[in-house]
DNA sequence: ACGCTCTTGTGCACCGGTTCACATGGCACT
DNA sequence: AGTGCCATGTGAACCGGTGCACAAGAGCGT
């Protein structure tokens, strides 16, 4: 049910693939690809091709039977789908290792993310450039928001001052979050946060080496 | 899916979640806190009741029933299944920004996931010491590998070495890995690999920020 | 024009995960 | 011992996602 003035809902599953399609097709369209068939698109992607399929099929980028989809029309639909193509000034708060490895990443402003702005607590850090950018009182945060137009907030401080950077950026008007710090943060329902837990990614990949191994050191309490 | 039947098949959807578990009841234990509900510890994770309940029913910790578990006793099997409790070294590949950023990551320390060792291509960077640890090159990472008895393997190459660096490491005896680098990479099926990827997330939150300010997209691209 | 081939688009069955709702059973207090 | 209370543990419905399998349709060559 499409709706005039609304976009469609998209399934989340379908959305986390699309950058990944997106990446796909810019390669493809660099090597002057001009078509591609689901089947491609999804080994490019590392997915099942129905699924690239059905995935598309959300998008108004319909294929021709037969011969596939046109490479350049399926970028243009995937970036419209995926902030309509409009640059996402970011914020960051806490630059610290990861903060400024955070914003030395050209990635970010190649995706559309330019990093706009940098905040610290820490006065030994404040008024530091770090790749560009002159870090800022996070007492300022407001203002370095209003002034960047920044509309995401990324929160790299310790996992302590976690709720209180994500209170700031959600006092400051930002609506989207990148949270890395490890911990469970609360967010008005209007306010959209995802967890980066790196630690949490080496501690899955721990549970299955623990389990290939099988190697039962532990005293395991069998009932 | 791999299905060994030495230690019980624990869920995915379980495993990712025990993490953030350890995380709420080391917070607890810290305070002194000995006993815990199925409800706070929901609330700790950000999770549902009865989902805490499912999941700590897959580990050999029962609680009592008008009481709750114990945390102490949560902590130890949980910290028994995410490994085994055994320390688990880490080598990385690719020492540039991101690189150094993860070197200097005292959490992984504490994890259990001690970095042990550095190795890149750039002469540059060879040499160089990073946290403590001598970046040696890339070359010698099988030597890096077996002197540090490294089970993990991180890359942070760029996208287009991702494969090289993957297939180093598989080559070098590592099975568990996690890729920064923003590619899908083949590796063989007795290897798990993680991918973590910053510029999808950003992405992500780009779509729900572009539904939710429902601004209509103008540049619709012409046929 | 016709039929062959190729790929899209999707109905449907399957599966893992989540959540509700409630029976089960331990604890404390009288 | 009896009673009330409370939190666990789980059966079952529900939900979103995945992937198979196939019909529908586009292009091409004869
Ligand atoms: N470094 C990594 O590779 C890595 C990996 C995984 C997770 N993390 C997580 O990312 C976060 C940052 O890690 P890091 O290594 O950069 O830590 P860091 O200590 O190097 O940097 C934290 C920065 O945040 C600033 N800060 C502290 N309180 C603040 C506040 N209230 N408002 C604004 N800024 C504040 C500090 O001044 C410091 O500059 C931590 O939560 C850590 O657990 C880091
Ligand atoms: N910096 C970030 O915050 C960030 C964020 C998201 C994703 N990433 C991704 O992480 C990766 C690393 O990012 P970065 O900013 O650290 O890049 P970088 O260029 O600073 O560092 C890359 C390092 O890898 C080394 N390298 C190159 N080829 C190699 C090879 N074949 N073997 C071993 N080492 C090799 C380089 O010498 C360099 O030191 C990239 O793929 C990037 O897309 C980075």
């Amino acid at each position: 049910m499409s709706e005039v003035g609304t976009i469609e809902s998209i399934p989340d599953a379908t959305v986390a693939r699309l950058p990944v399609y997106l990446r796909g097709l810019l390669e493809l369209a660099d090597t002057g690809v001009e078509m591609v068939s689901s089947v491609s698109l999804a080994e490019l992607a590392g997915v099942n091709a129905a699924n690239v399929r059905k995935d598309l099929s959300y998008l108004h980028a319909h294929g021709t039977r037969g011969v596939g989809y046109e490479v350049g029309h399926l970028l243009a639909e995937i970036r419209v789908v995926l902030g309509g193509s409009r640059s996402s000034p970011v914020v960051i708060v806490g630059v610290g290792n990861l903060g400024r490895a955070l914003s030395r990443y050209d990635g970010f402003l190649a995706g559309g993310f330019p990093i706009a702005g940098l905040v610290d607590a820490d006065p030994m850090v404040v008024g530091r450039k770090v790749a560009g950018t002159v870090v800022r009182p996070v007492g300022e945060l407001a203002d370095v928001v209003a002034q960047t137009e920044a509309t995401v907030g990324i929160v790299a401080t310790p996992a302590n001052a976690a709720q209180e950077a994500v209170d700031r950026l959600v006092q400051a008007g930002i609506r989207s979050i990148l949270n890395f710090a490890p911990a469970v943060v609360a967010v008005p329902n209007f306010v959209d946060i995802r967890q980066v837990d790196l630690a949490t990614e080496l501690q899955i990949l721990g549970y299955h080496q623990h389990r290939r191994t099988g190697d039962s050191d532990t005293s395991l309490v069998s009932g």
